[in-house]
DNA sequence: GGAATTAATGAGAGCGCTCCCATAACTTTT
DNA sequence: AAAAGTTATGGGAGCGCTCTCATTAATTCC
């Protein structure tokens, strides 16, 4: 029951092969009568085209490529990556599409895996998380005529497709939070100097300080990598200088960050208070409430694969980006009540949270 | 660049499409020169050979499948997942394979992916993660010709492919390292009883407790989810009852249940011992330091890599079994010094850690 | 030195499908 | 009633590759 093509289908029917391919791809030129004989026998024998034969023909796989490059072990314990995953797996059922995932781990493994993705016959189009570790692949694409779309601004400016959170706006957002309910001595834990979204973050914080008339104090900020550790790590260099409230780039550092709190014998939020960013499930987990900024991870997945879909079907020439907004969540980790309230200019864009800005446009040809 | 095939290739070379594919596929039957005359045409055009068309002759596409069922949004909180994803996938690098990715969501995901995964010339072969939800696509599989392996022992007696970790004999493990230590009142903490994983660490349970001729005391079993609410919930429910140490059956529930002993004014290990099961690195996370049984969950991903694999190449027909082995992990949640030393027969086999024990034959032709 | 062996190459069929075009059987139009 | 259109079906080419088999050239044998 297992070999069958659509020759013996049309055998069995007593039609032709183009017959029975008009009725498997729901073709409107066929006879009524035809078309019920024809789907009781692939019914019956259980018949499905073989996708090879289809793609050679019809150029399309179906299938998407997913890359996430994977520096260290920690990189699967950061729950962002499985969520976005999630996003992808969701919106690819939703579409029909198969997902094949690479998880780079060394320059090996990207030696192995580009080609195999940028062979053709493959991949329909391609997903990259950026990453420095990334640029060759981001080289290749270029060159080719792969769709693809980058997960996050890239640094490289000729990687022109890409989609990326407002990690500015989001900034701004916690900044401002902290900066309205009070607090003086204002810190904040990078994530990682490399990664855009860090870089983007730590220039939210900056633009929200200056627009408060606000200076920063190189001793209150700290970098890490978005771990854990790398929070707590971060926080012990920080408190000694008396910060009253400290702003994560991420909701696991703020974690690691509250640890170290907690170990000084302080108390959040009484002594110091904390912003994350992310807005992770363990955010909300029922031992901690951490004020975060929310991301829409599983959201900006459902997004990229749309917006890969639609390059793929449309063979958009033009530069295709597409910024998602964020969202304040205000929880336990601030403070409740405000200590010495005091109003900081608002710019109005701040009203509107998980706002989706679209930019299509310009730059034709790559 | 990019649209070029074998045929243009020979042609520049001079040479018929057959040298040239015997170039690509490193046949020995080449002349010298004219090797070096197509492998430089090939490198400074930039060819690929086109996956489609190669697979349906070769009737191989070197993608092979892992389909994971999941329930609840909580499904990637669990790290569990992400990280036998990523052994899998570390393993699919390795073996030049490419890794397509399936999360099954609902009933609709299921309906919609099951004719995608059974199509033919889609997948080579297919790793399921064991789950009541899986049913239906085990019973497609049974009756195609598609090699499969099951991701834990299934309940279905006909899905004789599997690979699992001996769990009867970790929980083993786990009890009588509370029963070595001296504990009276040991409680149990259960994942799901739908999980043929919790029904499994439950016997060894009891096993451990007959074998130390110790009474089970069903108010000192509750059970959970695998998620940290649950535990929390399930030790809330046993607390009453005055455990002095309690087994639960995943690392997330004994972080749960750790909670609602430290919200209960009591203290782990002093007044309540704790383990775990999987070693997930929050485990060892620098503010627990949860004793455990470790899983080699990522090794596990790249074994069943290894046996799909070699199903597919060797197309086995018998009956493919793998049982691996699991580690005690003491660490601090277990009192560190003996309160009651009491001696627990051990049979010998405890003394192989992390064994992996491979049992391959008998069933033919499914 | 002619037959037999081996190495290097080319020609052709075919993997299972889609898509274009031809044909045949009806309708509709003028 | 003949021309034109419409609908249902079949035939054939071709997607880009691999693989078997035939062919030729170079080598070895007795």
């Amino acid at each position: 029951m297992d070999n069958l093509k659509l020759e013996d289908i049309a055998k069995l029917a007593g039609v032709s092969r183009s017959t029975v391919s008009r009725v498997v791809n729901g073709s409107t030129n066929v006879g009524v009568e035809t078309r019920k004989r024809v789907e009781k026998i692939i019914q019956r024998t259980g018949y499905h085209p073989n996708m090879a034969a289809r793609s050679l023909v019809s150029q399309r796989t179906n299938i998407i490529g997913l890359v996430i490059p994977k520096t260290t072990q920690a990189f699967f314990t950061d729950p962002y990556f499985p969520q976005l995953t999630q996003g992808v797996a969701f919106a690819c059922n939703d579409l029909h599409l198969t997902l094949a995932l690479f998880l780079v781990g060394n320059e090996e493994d990207e030696a192995e895996i580009t080609p195999r993705i940028i062979r053709r016959g493959m991949l329909d189009g391609i997903l990259v998380q950026t990453s420095a570790k990334m640029e060759g692949l981001f080289k290749r694409l270029l060159s080719s005529s792969m769709p693809y779309l980058a997960l996050g601004r890239p640094n490289d400016e000729d990687v022109v497709n890409y989609i990326d959170v407002d990690n500015i706006r989001g900034a701004k957002q916690a900044t401002r939070h902290l900066l309205v309910l009070g607090y003086k001595r204002i810190g904040m834990i990078i994530g990682s100097i490399e990664s855009a979204a860090a870089t983007d973050r730590t220039e939210g914080f900056k633009q929200a300080m200056a627009g408060a008339g606000r200076k920063v104090d190189p001793v209150l900020v700290a970098e890490g990598d978005f771990s854990e550790v790398s929070g707590y790590e971060a926080m012990k260099k920080i408190l000694p200088f008396n910060p009253d409230a400290v702003f994560a780039q991420s909701d696991i550092m703020a974690l690691g960050a509250m640890r170290a709190v907690q170990e000084a014998g302080l108390n959040v939020p009484r002594d110091i208070a904390l912003v994350g960013y992310d807005d992770l499930p363990l955010a909300s987990g029922s031992s901690t409430k951490l004020t975060t900024i929310r991301q829409p991870i599983t959201h900006f997945g459902i997004k990229a694969v749309e917006m890969l879909k639609d390059m793929i079907d449309n063979g958009t020439k033009v530069a295709n980006r597409m910024i998602l907004g964020t969202e304040l969540v205000v929880r336990d980790t601030c403070g409740s009540s405000l200590k010495n309230p005091v109003s900081v200019q608002k710019s109005d864009e701040d009203e509107s949270a998980l706002r989706s800005l679209e930019i299509t446009g310009g730059m034709t040809d790559q």
